[in-house]
DNA sequence: AATAAACTTCGTGTTAGGGC
DNA sequence: GCCCTAACACGAAGTTTATT
Protein backbone atom coordinates (compact mmCIF):
# COMPACT_ATOMS: atom_id res chain seq x y z
CA UNK A 1 0.00 0.00 0.00
CA UNK A 2 0.93 3.33 -1.36
CA UNK A 3 0.28 6.76 0.90
CA UNK A 4 0.69 10.43 0.53
CA UNK A 5 3.44 11.46 2.98
CA UNK A 6 1.09 15.06 2.93
CA UNK A 7 0.10 14.31 6.49
CA UNK A 8 -1.68 17.61 7.46
CA UNK A 9 -0.24 19.67 4.30
CA UNK A 10 -2.16 17.56 2.13
CA UNK A 11 -6.05 18.93 1.04
CA UNK A 12 -6.82 15.79 0.44
CA UNK A 13 -6.04 14.05 3.87
CA UNK A 14 -7.23 16.98 5.89
CA UNK A 15 -10.41 16.75 4.02
CA UNK A 16 -10.60 12.75 4.30
CA UNK A 17 -9.82 13.18 8.24
CA UNK A 18 -12.73 15.60 8.66
CA UNK A 19 -14.88 13.46 6.57
CA UNK A 20 -14.14 10.96 9.38
CA UNK A 21 -14.27 12.55 12.35
CA UNK A 22 -17.82 13.76 11.36
CA UNK A 23 -19.02 10.67 10.27
CA UNK A 24 -21.67 8.47 11.56
CA UNK A 25 -20.43 5.93 13.62
CA UNK A 26 -17.59 8.76 15.24
CA UNK A 27 -18.68 12.27 15.87
CA UNK A 28 -21.94 11.69 14.05
CA UNK A 29 -22.60 15.05 12.60
CA UNK A 30 -25.66 14.32 10.18
CA UNK A 31 -25.03 16.64 6.90
CA UNK A 32 -21.52 16.96 6.88
CA UNK A 33 -21.18 14.97 3.83
CA UNK A 34 -18.25 14.38 1.32
CA UNK A 35 -19.28 17.38 -0.75
CA UNK A 36 -19.93 20.02 2.03
CA UNK A 37 -16.26 19.07 3.51
CA UNK A 38 -14.74 19.76 0.19
CA UNK A 39 -16.20 23.41 -0.26
CA UNK A 40 -15.28 23.73 3.42
CA UNK A 41 -11.47 23.11 2.93
CA UNK A 42 -11.14 24.61 -0.73
CA UNK A 43 -12.35 28.44 1.05
CA UNK A 44 -10.50 28.09 3.58
CA UNK A 45 -13.28 28.19 6.23
CA UNK A 46 -12.26 25.21 7.94
CA UNK A 47 -8.16 24.12 8.07
CA UNK A 48 -8.78 21.20 11.21
CA UNK A 49 -12.00 19.68 12.65
CA UNK A 50 -11.89 22.14 15.68
CA UNK A 51 -12.56 24.51 12.95
CA UNK A 52 -16.28 22.82 12.64
CA UNK A 53 -17.50 24.15 15.90
CA UNK A 54 -17.29 27.46 14.86
CA UNK A 55 -19.21 27.82 11.85
CA UNK A 56 -22.33 29.94 11.91
CA UNK A 57 -25.11 29.26 9.28
CA UNK A 58 -25.06 32.47 8.09
CA UNK A 59 -21.66 31.58 6.67
CA UNK A 60 -22.48 27.99 5.40
CA UNK A 61 -25.45 29.58 3.41
CA UNK A 62 -22.34 30.39 1.28
CA UNK A 63 -21.77 27.38 0.20
CA UNK A 64 -23.06 25.84 -3.53
CA UNK A 65 -26.63 24.35 -2.47
CA UNK A 66 -27.17 25.07 0.73
CA UNK A 67 -29.96 26.70 1.71
CA UNK A 68 -31.37 27.76 5.45
CA UNK A 69 -32.64 24.68 6.34
CA UNK A 70 -29.58 22.73 5.19
CA UNK A 71 -27.59 25.36 7.02
CA UNK A 72 -29.41 25.13 10.28
CA UNK A 73 -29.86 21.76 10.49
CA UNK A 74 -25.90 21.75 10.11
CA UNK A 75 -25.42 23.81 12.64
CA UNK A 76 -27.40 22.25 15.38
CA UNK A 77 -25.77 18.69 14.46
CA UNK A 78 -22.62 20.27 15.13
CA UNK A 79 -23.79 21.79 18.40
CA UNK A 80 -25.46 18.56 19.12
CA UNK A 81 -22.14 16.01 18.49
CA UNK A 82 -19.91 18.04 21.08
CA UNK A 83 -21.09 16.39 23.38
CA UNK A 84 -19.86 12.79 22.51
CA UNK A 85 -18.30 9.41 24.48
CA UNK A 86 -14.70 9.07 24.41
CA UNK A 87 -15.00 5.55 22.11
CA UNK A 88 -15.98 7.40 20.14
CA UNK A 89 -13.87 10.55 20.18
CA UNK A 90 -11.27 8.16 19.90
CA UNK A 91 -12.41 6.62 16.73
CA UNK A 92 -12.82 10.46 15.07
CA UNK A 93 -9.33 10.73 15.95
CA UNK A 94 -8.93 8.66 13.32
CA UNK A 95 -5.29 7.28 14.50
CA UNK A 96 -4.04 4.60 12.39
CA UNK A 97 -5.64 0.87 12.52
CA UNK A 98 -7.77 2.22 15.07
CA UNK A 99 -11.17 1.88 14.17
CA UNK A 100 -14.60 1.29 16.57
CA UNK A 101 -13.47 -1.85 18.38
CA UNK A 102 -10.19 -0.66 19.20
CA UNK A 103 -11.32 2.51 20.56
CA UNK A 104 -13.77 0.97 22.76
CA UNK A 105 -10.95 -1.31 23.79
CA UNK A 106 -8.64 1.58 24.85
CA UNK A 107 -10.94 3.86 26.04
CA UNK A 108 -12.47 1.13 28.87
CA UNK A 109 -8.72 -0.15 29.63
CA UNK A 110 -7.30 3.54 30.54
CA UNK A 111 -10.76 5.23 31.03
CA UNK A 112 -9.07 8.46 30.77
CA UNK A 113 -7.56 10.32 27.42
CA UNK A 114 -4.86 11.60 29.58
CA UNK A 115 -3.87 8.61 30.36
CA UNK A 116 -3.80 7.08 27.02
CA UNK A 117 -2.04 10.11 25.87
CA UNK A 118 1.06 8.94 28.11
CA UNK A 119 0.70 5.42 27.38
CA UNK A 120 3.94 3.74 26.40
CA UNK A 121 3.97 1.00 23.65
CA UNK A 122 4.88 -1.46 26.43
CA UNK A 123 1.64 -0.50 28.11
CA UNK A 124 -0.33 -0.04 25.34
CA UNK A 125 0.12 -3.42 23.86
CA UNK A 126 -1.59 -5.08 27.51
CA UNK A 127 -4.56 -3.53 25.65
CA UNK A 128 -6.91 -6.28 23.80
CA UNK A 129 -6.98 -5.74 20.12
CA UNK A 130 -3.31 -3.54 20.35
CA UNK A 131 -0.26 -5.30 19.21
CA UNK A 132 3.07 -3.59 18.20
CA UNK A 133 2.36 -1.95 15.26
CA UNK A 134 -1.08 -0.50 16.10
CA UNK A 135 0.83 0.71 19.79
CA UNK A 136 3.56 2.41 17.47
CA UNK A 137 0.94 4.36 15.30
CA UNK A 138 -0.79 5.54 19.03
CA UNK A 139 2.22 6.45 20.60
CA UNK A 140 3.38 8.09 17.84
CA UNK A 141 -0.20 10.34 17.30
CA UNK A 142 0.10 11.61 20.21
CA UNK A 143 4.12 12.27 19.87
CA UNK A 144 2.95 14.91 17.38
CA UNK A 145 2.60 17.91 19.13
CA UNK A 146 0.13 19.15 16.22
CA UNK A 147 -2.13 16.30 17.59
CA UNK A 148 -1.64 17.56 21.03
CA UNK A 149 -2.52 20.90 20.20
CA UNK A 150 -6.08 20.23 18.06
CA UNK A 151 -7.02 17.93 21.17
CA UNK A 152 -6.51 21.04 23.49
CA UNK A 153 -8.48 23.14 21.03
CA UNK A 154 -11.42 20.47 20.56
CA UNK A 155 -11.59 20.43 24.29
CA UNK A 156 -11.51 24.60 24.38
CA UNK A 157 -14.32 24.73 21.82
CA UNK A 158 -16.28 22.50 23.85
CA UNK A 159 -15.77 18.98 22.89
CA UNK A 160 -16.80 16.93 25.45
CA UNK A 161 -17.81 13.33 26.82
CA UNK A 162 -19.09 11.73 30.30
CA UNK A 163 -16.28 9.93 32.24
CA UNK A 164 -16.20 6.14 31.83
CA UNK A 165 -17.75 3.98 34.48
CA UNK A 166 -16.46 0.74 35.12
CA UNK A 167 -19.60 -1.36 34.69
CA UNK A 168 -19.88 -4.33 37.30
CA UNK A 169 -19.69 -8.00 36.00
CA UNK A 170 -23.58 -8.01 36.73
CA UNK A 171 -24.84 -5.63 34.17
CA UNK A 172 -22.79 -7.56 31.34
CA UNK A 173 -24.94 -10.63 30.97
CA UNK A 174 -23.50 -10.58 27.32
CA UNK A 175 -19.82 -10.93 28.40
CA UNK A 176 -17.96 -13.49 26.25
CA UNK A 177 -20.31 -13.44 23.62
CA UNK A 178 -19.50 -12.64 19.86
CA UNK A 179 -23.04 -11.47 18.07
CA UNK A 180 -23.21 -10.79 14.40
CA UNK A 181 -26.03 -8.64 12.70
CA UNK A 182 -27.14 -9.50 9.48
CA UNK A 183 -29.91 -7.97 6.94
CA UNK A 184 -32.21 -5.34 7.96
CA UNK A 185 -33.25 -4.93 10.95
CA UNK A 186 -37.10 -3.18 10.99
CA UNK A 187 -37.63 -2.35 14.39
CA UNK A 188 -33.94 -1.21 15.34
CA UNK A 189 -31.53 0.46 13.71
CA UNK A 190 -27.88 -1.48 13.21
CA UNK A 191 -26.35 0.93 15.01
CA UNK A 192 -28.74 0.94 18.39
CA UNK A 193 -28.86 -3.11 18.05
CA UNK A 194 -25.03 -2.70 18.18
CA UNK A 195 -24.67 -0.17 20.92
CA UNK A 196 -27.42 -2.07 22.77
CA UNK A 197 -25.38 -5.41 22.72
CA UNK A 198 -22.62 -3.66 23.75
CA UNK A 199 -23.46 -2.20 26.69
CA UNK A 200 -24.80 -5.61 27.93
CA UNK A 201 -21.02 -6.99 27.28
CA UNK A 202 -21.64 -8.34 24.15
CA UNK A 203 -18.75 -8.35 21.34
CA UNK A 204 -20.72 -7.53 17.74
CA UNK A 205 -18.46 -8.83 14.89
CA UNK A 206 -18.78 -7.85 11.30
CA UNK A 207 -17.77 -11.27 10.22
CA UNK A 208 -19.13 -14.85 11.15
CA UNK A 209 -16.80 -17.55 12.21
CA UNK A 210 -16.67 -20.55 14.35
CA UNK A 211 -16.53 -18.62 17.72
CA UNK A 212 -19.64 -16.51 16.72
CA UNK A 213 -21.74 -17.47 19.32
CA UNK A 214 -24.83 -16.09 17.33
CA UNK A 215 -26.28 -14.55 14.89
CA UNK A 216 -29.38 -12.15 14.06
CA UNK A 217 -30.34 -12.37 10.96
CA UNK A 218 -33.08 -10.00 9.33
CA UNK A 219 -34.99 -9.71 5.88
CA UNK A 220 -32.64 -9.60 3.03
CA UNK A 221 -29.13 -11.16 4.90
CA UNK A 222 -26.83 -12.95 2.20
CA UNK A 223 -23.66 -14.35 2.52
CA UNK A 224 -23.36 -14.08 6.30
CA UNK A 225 -26.27 -16.38 6.95
CA UNK A 226 -25.30 -19.20 4.47
CA UNK A 227 -21.51 -18.84 6.12
CA UNK A 228 -24.05 -19.07 9.84
CA UNK A 229 -25.75 -22.08 8.71
CA UNK A 230 -22.59 -23.93 7.29
CA UNK A 231 -20.76 -23.25 10.25
CA UNK A 232 -23.54 -24.48 12.38
CA UNK A 233 -23.49 -20.74 14.25
CA UNK A 234 -26.76 -20.82 16.07
CA UNK A 235 -28.98 -18.38 13.75
CA UNK A 236 -32.49 -16.03 15.13
CA UNK A 237 -34.37 -13.25 13.95
CA UNK A 238 -34.80 -9.76 15.22
CA UNK A 239 -37.82 -10.46 17.42
CA UNK A 240 -35.62 -13.23 19.76
CA UNK A 241 -33.30 -10.05 19.62
CA UNK A 242 -36.02 -7.73 20.64
CA UNK A 243 -36.54 -9.95 23.79
CA UNK A 244 -33.31 -10.46 25.19
CA UNK A 245 -32.57 -6.87 24.83
CA UNK A 246 -35.92 -6.46 27.05
CA UNK A 247 -35.23 -9.22 29.09
CA UNK A 248 -31.99 -8.00 30.12
CA UNK A 249 -32.28 -4.45 29.75
CA UNK A 250 -34.94 -3.96 32.69
CA UNK A 251 -32.00 -4.09 35.09
CA UNK A 252 -30.53 -1.03 36.63
CA UNK A 253 -28.68 0.85 33.80
CA UNK A 254 -32.14 1.96 31.45
CA UNK A 255 -31.65 1.30 27.98
CA UNK A 256 -30.32 4.18 25.69
CA UNK A 257 -33.05 4.91 23.25
CA UNK A 258 -31.49 6.58 19.98
CA UNK A 259 -33.16 10.39 19.41
C1' DA B 1 -46.32 24.56 -7.80
C1' DA B 2 -44.32 20.72 -9.61
C1' DT B 3 -40.34 18.38 -11.09
C1' DA B 4 -35.50 17.36 -11.54
C1' DA B 5 -30.99 17.23 -9.73
C1' DA B 6 -27.67 17.07 -5.96
C1' DC B 7 -26.13 15.34 -1.83
C1' DT B 8 -26.33 12.61 2.38
C1' DT B 9 -27.57 8.59 4.84
C1' DC B 10 -28.21 3.76 5.62
C1' DG B 11 -27.21 -0.83 4.85
C1' DT B 12 -24.58 -4.83 2.60
C1' DG B 13 -20.65 -7.06 1.10
C1' DT B 14 -15.53 -7.76 0.17
C1' DT B 15 -10.56 -7.86 1.13
C1' DA B 16 -5.89 -6.98 3.11
C1' DG B 17 -3.52 -7.09 7.14
C1' DG B 18 -2.87 -7.06 12.34
C1' DG B 19 -3.56 -9.81 16.66
C1' DC B 20 -3.34 -13.86 19.10
C1' DG C 1 -2.95 -20.29 10.76
C1' DC C 2 -7.31 -18.77 12.19
C1' DC C 3 -10.07 -14.96 13.52
C1' DC C 4 -11.39 -10.37 13.34
C1' DT C 5 -10.87 -5.55 12.45
C1' DA C 6 -10.26 -1.69 9.49
C1' DA C 7 -11.10 0.28 5.30
C1' DC C 8 -13.22 0.43 1.13
C1' DA C 9 -16.89 0.19 -2.63
C1' DC C 10 -21.50 0.19 -4.00
C1' DG C 11 -26.63 0.65 -4.42
C1' DA C 12 -31.05 2.35 -2.64
C1' DA C 13 -33.77 5.69 -0.50
C1' DG C 14 -34.86 10.10 1.66
C1' DT C 15 -34.26 15.26 1.92
C1' DT C 16 -33.34 19.58 0.39
C1' DT C 17 -32.15 22.73 -3.15
C1' DA C 18 -32.47 24.52 -7.72
C1' DT C 19 -35.10 24.83 -12.04
C1' DT C 20 -38.93 25.48 -15.22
Amino acid sequence: LIRCSGGLICGAQRKESIRHFASRNALDIDGMGERIVEQLVDVELVRDVSDLFVLEASTLMSLDRMGVKSAEKLVASIARSRRTTLPKFLYALGIREVGEATALQLANHFGDLMLLQEASVETLVAVPDVGPIVAEHIVSFFANRANIDLLSRLTARGVSWPAITVASPESKPLAGQTVVLTGTLVKLSRNEAKARLIALGAKVAGSVSKSTTIVYAGPGAGSKLAKATELGVEVADEAALLALLAALETTSDAPKTAP
